[in-house]
DNA sequence: AAATAGCTGTTACTTATTTGACAATCCCGG
DNA sequence: CCGGGATTGTCAAATAAGTAACAGCTATTT
């Protein structure tokens, strides 16, 4: 089992999986086929099998896969068996929605703290998180041990703060910035980039394209 | 120029390339060669030139591209020449956040209503757009050709909303929720999902396996 | 306890995407 | 206004991803 050169599309995909894996435990299902999993995401029962098996045999012949049994064994791998400590960095709309959203992700993300430039936002608290003075940035990350920093801030001042953050040892950036901060910033730090206009802007050429005429797939992430 | 089935692949790029496009005007950049806009984007030259050869021969042997002209041209292509309404169901954080960040896509959406369901929100407004009660949604959808629904709610509401929007006649949902609606609306609505918790799944993932070892590539999306 | 139907893991095949190569074309300097 | 260097558009080759098929194992029924 060499989890090492995955291909990027089955990584895209396990995330799903794990979601509808969630969902049929809330259901009390106990156990599911690949054939009947597949109806229900719209995928292939093949590609099903195939993508789990990059990772190992988790299912059994003449029976299926064993619901929660899977829903684990596809958190293991995602690494959301563990706690990862996490700031975000840019106290706006957009950073406290994140601060909620994250939380209710059980128990795998934790935001310690929440970080801006704006001096009025000084000792608010977001979700009990206290908005600390940007200049604390490195100090905070280094005693804290913090893994992960989500950056909801303009495009200029996110380059420098992903900048300040890698010299302080972050080994992961959830970049919202208008900007591919993976190529600016050492290969040894994980980056991941939303790019929410993107998506938009998909959403506008099918718009545009395929009304009426080709099915769509949704989700073009 | 048969601008059906273009790849989906090429389309997830598209707008990656009006981005890159848009900062070198703002450079001051007239012309530029596939080669060139290949080593700023650390993609191949040869898929820059096959990608935007599926619409159209834009440059010029000799010469490379006119920035502006291309801009315009992969602007046309998304649909971004005209403004298209959209309303934002959901008034939280998201919902505010996102309210304040589409409006700065130039002209091509516009938000002009945001919905709740929480009465306290009644006549509060966010950059000037009237928060209002949901069930106000429909008319206000009729009345004004509203073309995209943003949903920024829990799960449970948004499938009982796509219902509702796909009713009254909306075009397109962008949603946020943890569901797949593409696969409960039909196919003649566009859905394009954004799950933000797969994104950092896939960070997580990343964290995981790549550390120190493979280069990554950033915007798994 | 044997037979049957169901289902996975895996291999082979098909389709899609990316990369490489180069002829045709065009700018630009002289 | 002509020649050299540059760069596209496009075709072909290589790589990657997705689908189908099936042998072999397991649960379940009789």
């Amino acid at each position: 089992m060499d989890e090492k050169d995955i291909s990027r599309a089955v990584i895209r995909r396990l995330p799903r999986y794990y979601r509808y894996l969630g969902e049929l435990i809330e259901d009390g299902v106990e156990r599911i086929s690949s054939n009947e999993l597949s109806a229900r995401m719209h995928v292939t029962a093949s590609q099903i099998r195939q993508d789990l098996n990059n990772f190992g045999g988790f299912g059994q012949q003449g029976y299926g896969y064993n619901v929660k049994y899977l829903h684990m064994e596809i958190a293991k791998i995602l690494g959301l068996d563990r706690t990862h400590k996490m700031i975000i960095v840019g106290a706006g709309n957009l950073g406290q929605a994140l601060a909620n959203y994250v939380q209710f992700e059980k128990q795998s993300f934790k935001v310690i703290g929440l970080f801006d430039v704006n001096p009025v936002l000084k000792g608010l608290s977001v979700r009990g998180i206290e908005i600390r003075m940007i200049d604390q940035l490195e100090s905070f990350v280094r005693e804290n041990d913090v893994e992960i920093a989500t950056l909801t801030l303009p495009k200029s001042k996110a380059m420098e703060m992903a900048d300040r953050l890698v010299k302080c040892g972050i080994k992961a950036i959830w970049n919202f910035a208008h900007t591919d901060l993976d190529l600016t910033v050492p290969s040894s730090v994980i980056v991941e980039n939303v790019h929410l206009s993107e998506s938009l802007m998909r959403l506008s050429y099918n718009l545009s394209h395929y009304q009426k005429e080709h099915p769509q797939g949704g989700n073009t992430q």
